[in-house]
DNA sequence: GCAAAGTGACATCATATGTTGTCAAAATAA
DNA sequence: TTATTTTGACAACATATGATGTCACTTTGC
């Protein structure tokens, strides 16, 4: 008991102990995504969330916390992830169109949630309703988003829309695009990814050319 | 034991069976509508419903079934009560022009939220995410609205939308006034009706006036 | 008045699950 | 080798709550 002082972890399987704890939280939101998005938020477990993860509960409420946090830290990263993926499409376009744009960023949306079902049932049906600050969280995903919507319609010589409305105005674009995403999601993808998007470029293209 | 054939109920408090029956469904809806709207669908138990509405949780059982039915039909009682109150709006109306009917059905609809925050927390929040079951429901919901939508397009001359489109347009339009109406929720009803209102008329009346 | 149906307050049961603790085996440092 | 840390499988606990049962009291019909 003379000298402990660094019990602050030590390299193990080739891992100092802040990248297991990284990779152990990594592996512990993508377990989340896969049991969540299969079993939906209400019916998942942190056994489940563990046994798909490959981990045991302890690291759980070390990494994570408890189940509600577990959904925040999912949503944040599958939010994120879409963003990001979604920013690169449209800053590698080579055109500044704010249609062509748009067609960029709504395809890259729609496709990703095609893509990833089981990310794309958390994105848009198992956020809501679980507190106050998840719901606080994906409102502040909707703002981003909005933003996005606010930052390419900039680019056009004169605003279609009323100052004082344009925040109002861009989350209810925001809200017909999660919408068509639902009908989508709802009929298992049925449709053709070009109507999908032609569909919410109806809407966009309509408002922008609107006179204010 | 010779005969009790009539077992099926007796008058109690000048009230039959099936009356008392019917009435305490109504209050047992009434009080979810009140605690599901208050704490959110997942905080609510079966007991505090139940002492919200003055009964016991075996009529609980015997009116409703389980927590998630009576998500269920307190959903299903606000949507018709929505829907039954927009529709007396538009039919009473004077006007026949799509835009003065959308602005009468907007209007409706943004006030009932706005009038009634607990009801408005379950149409906008508490709904998703519980089961396929309910969020069938709540897409069935959205079906209807956006079939009114597209009843009130169809008095315009021209269709403004190619046919094909039609349903996930009109989806991406309810998508629109939800989202409008979460923002507004979500900021405590800060801004005035009129504003809303026009946001979301901003957006119908645009897609409404663009050329197919 | 009296037996039976209806009601309400409450007890009880079963179960699920979040959460923490135990303990042995594997890996590391000395 | 040996002691210590890390890990993983699993037990154990507390709690909440859905769901059903008990029992006394009220109301009704005869």
């Amino acid at each position: 008991m003379v000298e402990t002082a660094k019990t602050a972890g030590r390299p193990y399987r080739g891992a100092s102990a802040d990248e297991r704890r990284d990779e152990r939280k990594r592996r512990l939101i993508e377990a989340g995504i896969k049991v969540i998005g299969r079993e939906g938020y209400a019916a998942t477990t942190v056994r489940a969330v563990c046994a798909e993860a490959g981990l045991t509960e302890r690291y759980f409420y070390e990494a994570i916390g408890d189940r509600e946090r577990l959904l925040g830290a999912v949503y944040a990263h599958l939010v994120q992830q879409l963003q990001a993926q979604i920013a690169q499409t449209i800053l590698a376009a080579g055109t500044e169109s704010p249609s062509e744009l748009a067609r960029l960023g709504l395809s890259g949306y729609f496709g990703a949630m095609r893509d990833n079902p089981d990310a794309a049932r958390i994105l848009l049906f198992e956020i809501l309703g679980v507190s106050p600050e998840v719901t606080r969280l994906s409102q502040s995903a909707v703002a981003d988003f909005a933003m996005l919507i606010r930052m390419t319609a900039r680019r056009l010589p004169q605003p279609a829309v009323p100052d004082q409305l344009e925040d109002l105005v861009t989350a209810g674009l925001v809200g017909s695009v999660v919408f068509i995403a639902m009908s989508w999601f709802m009929e298992g993808f049925k449709r053709d990814l070009d109507d999908v998007v032609e569909s919410a470029l109806t809407i966009f293209n309509a408002v922008v050319a609107a006179k204010a």
